[in-house]
DNA sequence: ATTAACTCTGTACGCAGTACGTTGTACCAC
DNA sequence: GTGGTACAACGTACTGCGTACAGAGTTAAT
């Protein structure tokens, strides 16, 4: 009953960065002499569809190149033919789901509406596939999917007054605060998932030693407003309060910027 | 020149909670029959310290029970004896690093400053230890540290007309913006660092393909955009300017509560 | 003096990613 | 045909991880 899975972030994007730029746009490999050998059993696609599938039902820590070539029917290092290794396919990992994402067209509604399906678009990613919240995305991989993310994403914010500069640093904060509501989130459901005890149960088991502990005269704001906020939602954390009310904040702090000069 | 390091998260608290609870108050093990057996040679302080200043200045990837132990001259499995495990290590690691965060006073102030005060404290945090924006918080080890700062972090945001519910909510949006903005800012650091090539490198090594590929008839918006983002800052992504216009952002929307019937 | 609790140690297991060398297959030039 | 060659797939093996487990040594209570 240990099963500490430690859920890595798994930083993409190891090797060399054309090779995976090729794979992400599908790039036939220079083909100097094309087609010997013997015929692939295989596709790259099936390899991320594979891993995607893992990773999705099973989360990251189950995502391990040995299981993808178990599901596959390969032997492990059959893999390496595919992809370069296990980073560059968390790469093309992403990029496909960004690729699948469905995309609402939002035209002509009310730049609430718009920036809120955004939103909305990303939470349901995150929610096919907890995973992704969880990859780091430094030099994110520029394929298409993320290609077209980025363009549609930027069309629901044009022709709001906004300079490009700022209709991009709205899109990152955007982005950012979905995906920060996703890791925790997915935080929030593995601590319940991989802990025997329930809220309830925890907090019965460790309320003798909080009681003596978490003084009223030390914590006196704590003690009140945790109080308080553990009663307004059900349980400590509650992940759709934390995102429906942030945001509500995001959008007012567009607003500031948005209908500035038109008399806010 | 592979040095995939994935840069786990590392989710925290896996095993007893009860008994991790103790070890962060630093509760006697409920002393039955006390102190029998040799004395121990180390401390609880001695390792997280060791530990800390591993992960501080060789990242989480290098935090390994086996560096900690030779740091400390023992041999892996003697840490045991201190921690039941390496996931309550980082739980007593990030409680003592919330403890010994400088918290200053801002009574008084506009809650503009104080509301950016915060910010400022804990984007410190993040900088001393890189590592804290990695680990997950999912049910957060309730230490004195984590006690102390939620207490610090309440006050500041007291008596300024929100509700106790809301100053948690506010609280938690202003923390998840800037832990998510420490950890872009860390991503983006561990991409620079283990890339042989800087961001200019990569552009040249990868123009050919991605000319051939970016059109701007398809990403109309995106090139567009993504060519005048790049221009204003540096590079692709300048986490130091998405810090300072998201809590810009974060003001504004505080400041939609905050003024709210008072004429704002 | 004996015993029991406790610290520390050494060895070992299972699992990860993947380097490396081999085998077998299919196309190309002859 | 037939040999050469490029390539897919495989098997083995290495390093390093967290930590279970069994033993050896050390101290306080009996």
């Amino acid at each position: 009953m240990r099963e500490d899975d430690p859920v890595p972030t798994e930083r993409t994007s190891s090797g060399d960065p054309a090779r995976t730029l090729q794979l992400l746009w599908r790039d036939a490999p220079a083909a100097p002499d094309r087609r010997r050998g013997p015929r692939r059993g295989l596709s790259i696609d099936a390899v991320i569809d594979a891993a995607t599938a893992i990773a999705d039902t099973e989360g990251l820590d189950a995502l391990t190149m040995r299981r993808v070539a178990k599901d596959l029917g390969v032997v492990p290092m059959t893999l390496y033919t595919y992809v370069p290794g296990k980073a560059e396919l968390l790469d093309l990992m992403l990029d496909a789901a960004y690729a699948r994402m469905p995309r609402t067209d939002t035209t002509g509604r009310p730049w609430r509406q718009r920036v809120t399906a955004l939103a909305e678009e990303n939470k349901a990613l995150f929610a096919r596939h907890p995973w992704a919240a969880t990859v780091s995305t430094a030099r994110p991989p520029l394929g298409p999917g993320q290609m077209a993310k980025y363009e549609h994403e930027l069309s629901a914010l044009d022709g709001l007054g906004l300079t490009d500069v700022e209709m991009d640093d709205c899109l990152a904060h955007l982005l950012a605060f979905v995906q920060a509501s996703a890791r925790a989130a997915a935080d929030a459901r593995a601590a319940r998932h991989d802990s025997p005890m329930n809220d309830q149960e925890w907090w019965e088991a460790n309320a003798p030693l909080l009681a003596r502990v978490l003084d009223e005269k030390t914590y006196p704001t704590a003690v009140r407003v945790g109080a308080a906020a553990g009663a307004a939602h059900g349980s400590a954390y509650d992940p759709d309060h934390a995102y429906a009310f942030g945001l509500e904040r995001v959008l007012d702090a567009f607003a500031a910027l948005i209908d500035r000069g038109t008399g806010g």
